[in-house]
DNA sequence: TAGGATTCTTGGCACGTGCTAAGCAATGCC
DNA sequence: GGCATTGCTTAGCACGTGCCAAGAATCCTA
């Protein structure tokens, strides 16, 4: 700053000045200043900043790259905080990267607010972090007291899935997922609920997988080796629900006429035209906002209470459902090649 | 610090050599100064880390976090990263966070060399990098002479799995690609050039399309509404590749038995029992290292010249490429139900 | 022209850390 | 007992920036 300074023929303090646009330095002092830095290519040490600072204005995020939905939520979160003059301070999570790593290294960055994906609770720097900051739980509820959480409400989307469904003249419903974190536990419970109020609760069958594409693979598999097909099956994610439909397709079991089946996420997977997908929702934006939302309500009023925020669910209707094949036809059988 | 060295009952001084263990300190001192490390949740401040250390030993990437290949490259890096004692500073590219936004962000964290996805050349951020650090071009050549570049070597992967097609008695062999960057037409030449030295330069048969999942569905329904399928398609991405073969399958035609697909990256989707797709292997954590090593080898010795770097292709042979469906049937026309 | 108001510029300290050099106590040696 | 040596500790400066308060220059008014 002081060669940008020199250059110019003024002050560092004025080169300062010009470059936050703080009221002072006069028009030619400006342009003078402008075109050094211009000229030097200078740009300000981001460290020396954040050190002289009063607040960072950081928020950190503990994410998984490798999982499309956590990243999306991450290019939502980078705008909507850039918006409010917020930086984001990535936090990356792989093999060797755990909860703890991840959660030093935000807490060196000076991060004012925190939020993770499928963070390790037992972790002493996450304990440290959660009794400093405001730390929000992203995708799924939270267990602490001391945490905001902000995930998309499983209840309601799986009882869109299950009446959208039911309207079509579905009974045979079968739910592909269960496994992983806390998500899968939750949205089969959203399942069984959904089921029951929909007054099918002897019709409730759970097909325990995760949430990869392998998973739905896999359910497809059980599925068409058992006798009779249900007429529906709601994957847990997009990823079973796409797995699904390839894995039936290649066995001559058509989408949606033979088994309708939806995914949930609505990404960019459930969209795509050979997939066409109907599917719950999972707005990775409005996430993003309520997440930053609750950071900064607890940031602005340090006292108030950690709340519990589920994202309204919506559905998108496709065409990988459709009515229900008659009960005259006593069940399908898989016909046809398998692959 | 100075409340660590409080508690400990030491000198600031005496902690910060501690935390770095430096030779100094004694046994008793050191045991004291962690406890009240443990205790009072200490971390240091990583900007007045950087501001003070004389060499930042942090590098940058500029990604797109919503592009697969990309998200792992940045998983592998920041493992190699750490093993060399470097820090990874990351520059998520998103529609609002230009080149230009992210490399100077980059630069403000004074990260001592580049790596970028899919660079606006035009940046003048950009253009300032390059003339004082190490840049590297990932994912594609350079066009620079001023930059290394690597990437995975398209020519070899093209030959890899023309030669593996015609091994199967395939001639008609199309490809679904050429859009897109750098890569894209790159890749189309190393088609044009594999088919070439295999002698089946009149059987060339490219379909301008993307990388994504959308493009290569629009590829197959192009060669669907043709009178003759040709005996392979070759997808310029897995994306490509799976799309091409969920639309085959919905359209009746069978894979491998009707038509072999091939796509390309190796990555997980290809991996995927459903899709179990031949492809060219793209490995990205050798990607990583490569571009690691460009950096160090830059760093260390300021004076090389930057150098373009092709990692070796190699070919994961599944089930979705089979023996080329005898000429005697005169062509095959798509039957059954179009998806 | 003097005095005050206004506009612009700058001296100097602080942020939290790393590191050099100096300080201090204990021990060994002659 | 004096002096060097060793082991440990600490004083103090520097990194690059933001900001407060004080200084300099210009303009306006009486």
């Amino acid at each position: 700053m002081s060669d940008v300074a020199r250059l110019a023929a003024v002050s560092r303090q004025t080169v300062s000045l010009v470059l936050r646009d703080a009221p002072g330095p006069s028009a030619a002092s400006r342009t003078a200043v402008l075109a050094a830095v211009d000229e030097l290519g200078f740009q300000a040490n981001t460290s020396a900043q954040l050190l002289r600072q009063e607040r960072t204005r950081l928020v950190g995020v503990m994410f998984e790259p490798r999982i499309t939905f956590e990243s999306r939520f991450v290019e939502c979160l980078l705008e909507r905080a850039s918006r409010e003059r917020l930086g984001v301070v990535l936090g990356p999570v792989t093999p060797e990267r755990t909860t703890e790593v991840v959660v030093r290294e935000l807490l060196g960055h000076r991060v004012e607010a925190l939020g993770c994906f499928n963070p390790d609770p037992s972790s002493p720097a996450l304990r440290t972090a959660i009794s400093r900051l405001p730390v929000v739980w992203l995708g799924e509820r939270s267990v602490d007291e001391l945490v905001d959480a902000v995930h998309s409400d499983d209840v309601a989307g799986l009882r869109l899935i299950v009446e959208h469904l039911v309207g079509l003249g579905h009974r045979d419903i079968a739910y592909a997922g269960g496994l992983g974190g806390r998500v899968g536990p939750d949205r089969a419970d959203a399942y069984r609920r959904a089921m029951t109020e929909a007054g099918l609760a002897d019709c409730i069958d759970q097909l325990p997988v995760g949430f990869r594409e392998e998973d739905g693979a896999a359910a497809a598999r059980v599925l068409l080796a058992r006798d009779h097909l249900p007429t529906a099956v709601i994957g847990c994610s997009d990823h079973v629900g796409a797995a699904l439909i390839s894995v039936f397709s290649r066995a001559g079991v058509r989408v949606p006429e033979d088994v309708s089946v939806t995914g949930y996420d609505d990404s960019d997977i459930a969209a795509l035209s050979y997939h066409d997908l109907t599917a719950v929702r999972q707005d990775a934006d409005l996430n993003a906002a309520e997440a930053l939302a609750a950071m900064m309500r607890r940031l602005d009023n340090p006292d108030s209470e950690p709340r519990d925020t589920a994202t309204p669910a919506t559905l998108t209707i496709r065409g990988s459902t459709g009515t229900a094949r008659g009960s005259e036809d006593g069940g399908l059988r898989p016909s046809g090649h398998v692959g």
